[in-house]
DNA sequence: CAGTTCGCTCAACAGGCGTTGACTCAACGA
DNA sequence: TCGTTGAGTCAACGCCTGTTGAGCGAACTG
């Protein structure tokens, strides 16, 4: 594909943003390995060699997909913090997006994309962990978002029978009291 | 490797199963696509064609690797399957067998892992399934499958920080809870 | 002891991968 | 208008992969 009768600034922020989303799309389908720069460019419309020029590396294209914005740090109350686990990871709203899903389908292969994971996984948990009380405040806020990553694994990635097509309040409503005990200051 | 001295049919039997136990352990670490028969046969101190040989192909030697005795069906209590499910993927005396591991990291990446993940996953449920009540058993019982596995994978696959070295009786303490609301009859 | 079997190795093949350097040609600046 | 720039292509490279067929030599069989 080559856009004519358009400034060449324009173009190629174009085929930047066609590669980029052509690279999500297939890390996420198939994640880092099985996701081949010629097959990324042809979803483009654009020679593999360009995605190259523009990124570098595979290694590099993929960390420009999966670039997540970091959140916003801010206080919590602990019934918030279950509201707040609910809604993460994409049981909320259907859809996480591509990137999110790019990462975590890499993350279990690829040690670029654990990497990235952990650092994803450990910056909400310590967001979580501030509302927390306790000792263990950490470990909990750890294993709400584990039950989470579980959860969305099952029904995004291994897009198991039992979970599909299933409301999100309904798996909100089953999951809110386990998500309160960890959340709360009970539980021992 | 060559033992020699050894009956032709024992010495058979012994490289089979270094070269499963090789590609149980390679699998396990760093997936289906990234662990190449070479590397297989190198760990085994064998050649990569007997490896062919034996197994047929990569596909094949896989599904040897990761085949798991299925379960033995039985009727459960209520209580009963919170213990069980808090039993299951390893986090009851430390380790999860290779195979398992196995599978499971490659279950997001490679399509017949993924299918057989679904099929274990699918047992599991069925079986935890007949034990809860409700309309809904199959989905809470999924649900409670999905919390393990999202345990196990920041446990054992991605290695996560919080979790290291966590006694397994503690995060089995704290998740007791949310698991008994998902296995109880109330819980809407 | 001769002949056969078979566990095992060796060397090679074809195909796909990430990556590269030379090239084309339309948009640009003076 | 004309040289320069830079987006985009083309063909090829070296490497690594799963896989194969021929062959060796020790364990078997009679």
């Amino acid at each position: 594909m080559v856009e004519k009768g358009l400034p060449r600034a324009e173009r190629r922020r174009r085929s930047e943003e066609r590669i980029l989303a052509s690279a999500r799309a297939l890390f996420a389908e198939v994640g880092f390995e099985r996701a081949t720069i010629r097959a990324i460019a042809k979803q483009a419309e654009v020679d593999p060699a360009l995605v190259m020029q523009y990124f570098g590396s595979k290694q590099e294209l993929f960390q420009r997909a999966v670039r997540v914005a970091p959140v916003a740090h801010g206080a919590l109350s602990a019934d918030e913090v279950v509201e707040q686990v609910l809604g993460t990871l994409g049981l909320k709203l259907g859809e996480l997006p591509q990137s999110s899903l790019a990462m975590m389908r890499s993350m279990l292969t690829h040690p670029e994309a654990a990497v990235s994971a952990r650092k994803v996984l450990g910056e909400q948990i310590d967001r979580l962990a501030q509302a927390v009380p306790g000792e263990d405040a950490r470990l909990r806020a750890a294993l709400m978002m584990m039950i989470m990553l579980g959860v969305t694994v099952g029904h995004q990635l291994l897009d198991l029978d039992e979970l599909r097509g299933v409301p999100q309040e309904e798996i909100a409503r089953l999951l809110r009291p386990g998500l309160q005990a960890l959340a709360g200051p009970e539980g021992s």
